[in-house]
DNA sequence: GCGACAG
DNA sequence: ATCTTGTCGC
């Protein structure tokens, strides 16, 4: 079953970029990375991702819990609602979290870890999407992105598990992490109560077969399917 | 000042 | 993110 919600715009969301980051700096503080993390392999990880319909204004998100050691699919919720923030690079939380906090509360279970689609601590102001989301849920959180953004890191090794660290200058922020042989890695980063090494291990037990973790392709795939049964026409009679 | 830039 | 067909390969 699948709970799918409706998400206004909370009260005082930032409406300025200025705001966003007054926010992002108050609130970086907040980030706990002393805590290694919930073991891979045990107990459930979630993913979230969202999808837009730019035109209508509408933001689906969707959180899809799997239980870590199958990757079945245990549950799963959606939410739609308005664009509350343009994409600024930097500021990306401010237009994807209110969907998927709504998204995560109207699960029926503990998330356990919960699996971004983007950065953590690999940010401007070292607080991304999954930090930010770590310390409004208090949940243990990491970001895997698709691409390095503005960091720079060296190819790792062609084998799947390798890694090489992603770079602020000589700050390691996160890591390239090859989850395929040969293919494009991912950008692993830390959000909050999990460390590095863990992100890591958690992203390589979510790939078993694909590139990107089974987290993200599952949250991916129902919150474009929400969007698509927001946009869609129910009113016509017919089997 | 200009370009680049998670999703 | 999103716009988009066929096609090569396991």
């Amino acid at each position: 079953m699948v709970t799918m919600t409706t998400v206004r715009v909370p009260a005082g969301w930032p409406v300025t970029e200025e705001q966003a980051r007054a926010v992002q700096d108050e609130l970086r503080g907040r980030v706990v990375l002393d805590e290694p993390g919930p073991p891979p392999g045990t107990g459930r990880v979630t993913g979230v991702d969202v999808a837009y319909d730019d035109a209508r204004n509408l933001v689906a998100a969707a959180a899809v819990v799997l239980d870590a050691a199958t990757l079945e699919v245990v549950a799963e919720a959606t939410a739609v609602g308005p664009v509350p923030f343009p994409y600024v690079p930097g500021l990306l939380a401010f237009r994807e979290i209110p969907a998927v906090l709504a998204a995560l509360e109207a699960l029926p279970c503990p998330p356990g870890l919960v699996v971004c689609d983007g950065y953590g601590l690999a940010h401007p102001r070292r607080f991304g999407l999954a930090g930010h989301l770590g310390v409004l849920t208090g949940l243990p959180t990491i970001g895997v992105a698709k691409n390095p953004f503005t960091f720079v890191y060296d190819d790792p090794d062609p084998a799947r598990g390798s890694v090489s660290p992603l770079l602020a200058g000589t700050e390691e922020v996160g890591r390239a992490l090859r989850t395929r042989d040969a293919v494009k890695p991912v950008f692993v980063s830390v959000g909050h109560r999990v460390s590095l090494d863990n992100a890591c291990a958690h992203t390589l037990a979510l790939t078993p077969r694909y590139r990107l973790p089974e987290t993200t392709r599952r949250a991916d795939a129902s919150c474009r399917r929400a969007l698509r049964d927001a946009t869609t026409d129910h009113s016509a009679a017919s089997g």
